[in-house]
DNA sequence: TAATACATACCGACCGGTCGGTATTTACCT
DNA sequence: AGGTAAATACCGACCGGTCGGTATGTATTA
């Protein structure tokens, strides 16, 4: 890489961080252009230089987003064994997110709350929750076959358990000091586990 | 109530409804204050009079909603007979809030949004949680007492309706045709009971 | 007549985006 | 190699427009 490029890529990264700090802090429309840009320390030339507008820098901040979850998925598939200790295993994960979601989450409800109007942003909001989707209703009709779940609705087990995850992460997010959230993620795996489970 | 009681509230009641609907579609920030005027059909004085500041009308709306919530609650427990039975009988309510949700739901995003930001909002938002995590919990150990559930954690168990409630409603604000939510509810009630009931 | 409810014109601040210019790096030519 | 032009990366003052909020006046009701 030239000297040029690495110089470029080091301020759009320092721009596309302080976006998000930003974006996190005070909103999409709160953030400014030139508070990012001062806190990245660099101009506003700088800034349209490497974006055309504001909405080009939030949905370059979006697709690195969405790319994060694709890793976390595909990690998430690769280290299944069996489905049940799977659901379990997974539980872990959610120790590993949590915390870092509480920096993120905030942006993560901003990009909700942008997908609700923007349906470019909805469009590709929606696409990760199909994947999710498909990949944990894989998972259960397996487990139904393999005969270790009951026969239940994959579809709707599927749904269920990302709602969960779901409620879960924004619970966490509001009252953190609410409860163990860790725990308590585990122990509804559990119950969960125990309405699929074959008896 | 007199005449001019009478006029005021009613252009209150206007100025409210048309800032819900802005600040729906379009976010806080970018709901203008004249556009609300606007819509409800009165001058920006009348704003003012009634309402010190754009943050103003945003509360009194979303203690507005507080209200509302606090409404359905009591209905719920009022209504209650015996424990399982309650909770499926709950995804019925869950069938009357969708559709209502679905217009509604923005700006309980908004509100969500904003809370990550205000601590005032955000205190008047765990509030309701709390309630209705003490409902839930309550209402599972006396299942628990009268023999009907086993013995399972109540907290974790009220945390896990609630996420699970909260889940599914962004799920079917996000992608309402992606599945049939209130079927998909019950079911997942179901499945739940199945890992809570004595067997 | 006093008070309440509303209307209108206006202000100052801010913000996204532009634009002409500068600095740094690269490519080319001799 | 050394010099130079071209391209790339960046700077920062500035503009048009918007928006929350105000000040002052008028209508309606008590």
């Amino acid at each position: 890489m030239s000297k040029q490029q690495k110089r470029s890529e080091e301020t759009r990264t320092r721009l596309l961080n302080a976006a998000e700090k930003f974006f996190a802090q005070d909103g999409y429309d709160a953030a400014g252009v030139a508070k990012i840009c001062q806190y990245a320390g660099v101009s506003k030339g700088a800034f349209y230089h490497h974006f055309s507008s504001k909405q080009m820098i939030f949905m370059a901040l979006f697709k690195q987003w969405l790319e994060g979850l694709d890793l976390q998925l595909t990690k998430l598939r690769d280290d299944m064994v069996n489905i049940p200790d799977g659901l379990i295993s997974m539980a872990a994960v959610v120790q590993d997110v949590l915390p870092t979601a509480e920096k993120q989450l905030p942006i993560y409800l901003e990009f909700l709350n942008r997908a609700t109007r923007d349906p470019n942003i909805l469009q590709a909001m929606i696409e990760p929750f199909h994947r999710y989707h498909a990949f944990f209703a894989e998972m259960i009709e397996a487990g139904i076959s393999q005969g270790t779940l009951r026969q239940i609705d994959p579809s709707v087990a599927s749904r269920m358990i990302i709602s969960m995850g779901v409620g879960l992460l924004i619970q966490g997010l509001l009252d953190p000091a609410g409860s163990d959230w860790e725990w308590a993620t585990e122990e509804s795996i559990r119950i969960i586990l125990g309405g699929m489970v074959k008896r």
